[in-house]
DNA sequence: ACACCGTGTATTTTT
DNA sequence: TACACGGTGT
């Protein structure tokens, strides 16, 4: 491999400084639409090419499948067209396409296949395969390496069979939802059970703790995990056994990560770990041959009601960096040239998050032409703007033939107002694509299949037995199964140990225990051909030997046969996972397939496409419309009386700006149905922050000229400020904060009066300070 | 086992 | 408004 990749010449400053970044610590902070996956991938490439590391000293870590496999995708044509360029003199692309696939099979088996590439929770499950034996929780508990890995619905039923007949609570003061909530918040600040309830300790934190550690009985009994775990107990194995971090942390020499306004506590905690080997972070001098590289945009923090924290990426040069200011800092680079949209555009994104508080200072910079004017729409109610928005589609759709359905996003906050736009869409017969919904790994029939697998690798796995034992019916009555469970719990074994005993099955009536051996006897069967046969084979003989498929058949609804042809899609799926991957065991395909949710991600047709804001960040489409943007609705009601949730919203509006290249169009309707009634509304806090130059309205009064007194930001004029200027605060001052408490300020951001406060409060954690518009008082 | 009806609830949801 | 869920009745 030739070094002097002179690919670096196609990137602008900054990137180049962060795709050269070789060892230490980097914040890459990349605005929307700034080339950040170019960044990960190009670094990538450059630490293979030019500094010969080892693909498998390399782990990236991202948030979302579809940008792991991109990343993936990226870098092997990066790699392949280099070998192009260097072997036959010629662009990859130019190359007939079977020397294309032979390229790139290459790359993929000397470089992309031993690089670490995965979400966060697919790495973590590779790692926990191999080493959760070696781990004890403070109750001792232990899983086994073939655990099973619960989804959000089995989670939910357990945690709704602890709260209502286990612990015997009225599940409307503790209704399961809150309660899972609260736990998975706990997880994923590395909280146990005991912990939690220190933290915690009036009646509810008592009963959430009690909740939860039943829960983590109920997991372990099944020997199964929930998605949180799966990075906590990796975590906690690190914490408490050197030699299995001292192993992975010499294992991983560069770690990168996507989306790193998006980490947790325990995520960050891991990403600590396995850079430090647990050293302290302050003293961790040993950058030789070893970096973190995040990449990642505060202002795109739309996650936290998930538990993403950003003030974690606001303190990534406390935690790893060099702690410089900004503009001496030798660990931070700010991607800034924006190369997706117009300018006016980016102006109205630009001015937008200005409002907010809790950022990095940052702006997108043009790089196109100024571009279209923004157009801001006033609809009567819900029907009008919808007739609006699709009159526009139809209009630009026709007078531009290089525009097609599939250059139109309609982006809303709330799934509930897709229904709106596709009556609209319906009726004028424009092909749409509503994105969300039910995914192809929740629909029934697939969860009942993927139940056998799991029972199959796993018996412990009871809530896996209980769906799929009568599926299809096969007699096995709900007073028989009851009278099992109570049996397998008052011995305290799965519930396959007793149905698995002959003798034990046998003391039931030949009625009901024939069926039962039968089925007994079906999943060792299928326990036999683990180690020899694929997993497609393994599914096959699932659908016909269970009657599961003849079952459909019988049926001869419509909805039956769908739900035929979803299962013969998985079966396709572990076909297809066969010819892709050496090892096709059903563990390896099961393993998989827990973690994938979009696998039924259909390419991109020639349709419009309506999905929520959240879903719609990372992508971008030429002409976007951003509608029901009104008090209450967008901003969310729920947010309006919390400072730090109204800049979320305010965020999530920035996301949606910045998703349009060419053309933007914002609405908002007078008056809207909601839950059945009428509700009037006004324009949206967001429409009066973008500058009334920058849009055009079809109805002058469409925004209100001051800002609505809705502002939850209360912005205190400068001359009344509160006691001290911003230039008064030096790193290491001590302060009090009325609700934090007293904290000790570990960074300071941004410069003038642009400062802002990372402050460490001893029960609150960092937090970051805007002392403009917080009442600070120092401490000595 | 299934159909029916009343009740409660309703932001977002990468894994 | 619309739906999901649980309880009841057949």
């Amino acid at each position: 491999m030739t070094v002097a990749p002179d690919f670096l010449s196609h990137l602008n400053a900054s990137q180049r400084q962060a795709v050269e970044h070789y060892c230490g610590p980097l914040l890459v902070v990349a605005g929307a639409g700034s080339g950040k996956t170019r960044a990960l991938t190009f670094r990538i490439s450059n630490l293979v090419m030019r500094h010969r590391v080892n693909p498998e000293n390399i782990l990236a870590v991202t948030f979302t499948n579809k940008a792991a496999r991109e990343m993936k995708d990226r870098i092997e044509t990066l790699f392949a067209d280099r070998f192009a360029q260097e072997e036959q003199g010629k662009a990859l692309e130019l190359l007939p396409a079977f020397e294309q696939t032979k390229l790139r099979s290459r790359v993929y088996k000397t470089i992309t296949k031993h690089l670490w590439i995965g979400t966060f929770h697919s790495l973590c499950a590779r790692i926990l395969r191999l080493e959760i034996n070696k781990y004890k929780d403070e109750q001792g508990r232990q899983w086994e390496k073939n655990f099973s890995i619960f989804d959000e619905s089995d989670v939910q039923s357990l945690i709704k069979d602890i709260v209502v007949n286990r612990l015997n609570l009225d599940d409307r003061k503790f209704p399961p939802r809150a309660v899972r909530f609260a736990i998975s918040n706990a997880k994923n600040q590395g909280l146990s059970p005991s912990e939690y309830e220190l933290e915690n300790n009036n009646f509810r934190g008592r009963v959430i703790a009690s909740v939860y550690s039943a829960y983590q009985d109920g997991l372990v009994a099944n020997n199964a995990l929930d998605f949180d775990d799966l990075i906590r107990i990796l975590v906690k194995l690190f914490q408490q056994n050197e030699q299995v971090l001292a192993y992975w942390h010499s294992q991983f020499h560069h770690i990168l990560v996507d989306e790193y306004q998006d980490t947790n506590r325990t995520q960050y905690d891991l990403l600590r770990l396995l850079t430090t080997n647990s050293e302290p972070v302050k003293s961790f001098k040993n950058w030789k041959n070893r970096s973190i590289f995040v990449v990642g945009d505060a202002d795109q923090s739309i996650y936290s009601f998930r538990a993403a924290d950003f003030t974690i990426l606001m303190g990534f040069q406390q935690d790893f960096g060099d702690r410089l200011s900004d503009d001496e800092t030798q660990t931070m680079v700010k991607l800034e040239e924006n190369y997706r949209s117009t300018e006016n555009i980016l102006q109205a994104a630009n001015a937008l998050i200005e409002n907010n508080t809790e950022r990095i200072d940052k702006v997108l910079k043009p790089t196109r032409g100024e571009g279209e004017i923004i157009f801001c729409f006033r609809a009567d109610d819900e029907l009008h703007e919808a007739e609006f928005v699709v009159d526009q589609l139809r209009t630009l759709e026709r007078e531009n033939p290089e525009v097609n359905w599939g250059d139109f996003a309609i982006l809303y906050r709330t799934n509930a107002q897709s229904r709106t736009f596709e009556d609209a869409l319906v009726r004028w017969a424009i092909p749409y694509t509503v994105v969300g919904g039910l995914k192809f790994y929740d629909r029934r029939e697939i969860k009942d299949v993927l139940a056998y697998l799991r029972l199959i690798v796993n018996p412990a796995d009871t809530l896996s037995l209980q769906r799929v034992i009568n599926t299809p019916r096969r007699g096995v009555g709900k007073t028989t199964l009851d009278r099992l469970a109570q049996a397998a719990q008052e011995l305290g074994v799965p519930l396959w140990d007793i149905l698995s005993d002959e003798s034990s099955v046998k003391t039931l009536a030949a009625r009901s225990s024939k069926p039962i051996l039968k089925f007994v006897e079906m999943i060792q069967h299928w326990q036999g051909q683990l180690e020899t046969q694929p997993a497609a084979e393994i599914i096959q003989g699932i659908l016909e030997q269970s009657g599961y498929a003849q079952d459909l058949v019988m049926q001869g609804t419509d909805e039956a046969d769908e739900r035929l042809g979803n299962v013969k899609e998985l079966y396709n799926a572990a076909i297809q996972f066969g010819e892709e991957n050496e090892d096709q065991a059903l563990n390896t395909f099961l393993a998989n397939a827990a973690l994938a949710s979009d696998a039924d991600n259909k390419d991109a047709t020639d349709t419009v496409t309506l999905m929520t804001l959240h879903s719609a960040k990372g992508l971008e489409f030429p002409i976007v419309f951003l509608v029901g943007l009104e008090q209450g609705l967008f901003p969310n009601f729920r947010s309006l009386d919390d400072p730090a949730a109204l800049e979320e919203e305010r965020r999530l509006c920035y996301v949606g700006i910045t998703r349009a290249q060419e053309r933007l169009f914002i609405s908002h309707a007078r008056e809207r149905r909601l839950y059945g009634s009428r509700e009037s509304a006004i324009a949206s806090l967001f429409l009066s922050e973008i500058p009334r130059d920058l849009m055009q309205l079809n109805s002058p009064l469409a925004i209100p000229k001051h800002k609505p007194e809705m502002t939850a930001t209360p912005k205190t004029p400068k001359s009344t400020m509160p006691n001290t200027h911003a230039q008064d605060w030096t790193v290491g001052d001590r302060l009090l904060h009325k609700g934090f408490g007293i904290g000790e300020i570990t960074h300071i951001f941004g410069a003038g009066d642009k400062i802002c406060l990372a402050v460490r409060f001893p029960s609150m954690g960092q937090k970051i300070l805007d002392p403009k518009i917080t009442a600070l008082q120092r401490v000595t």
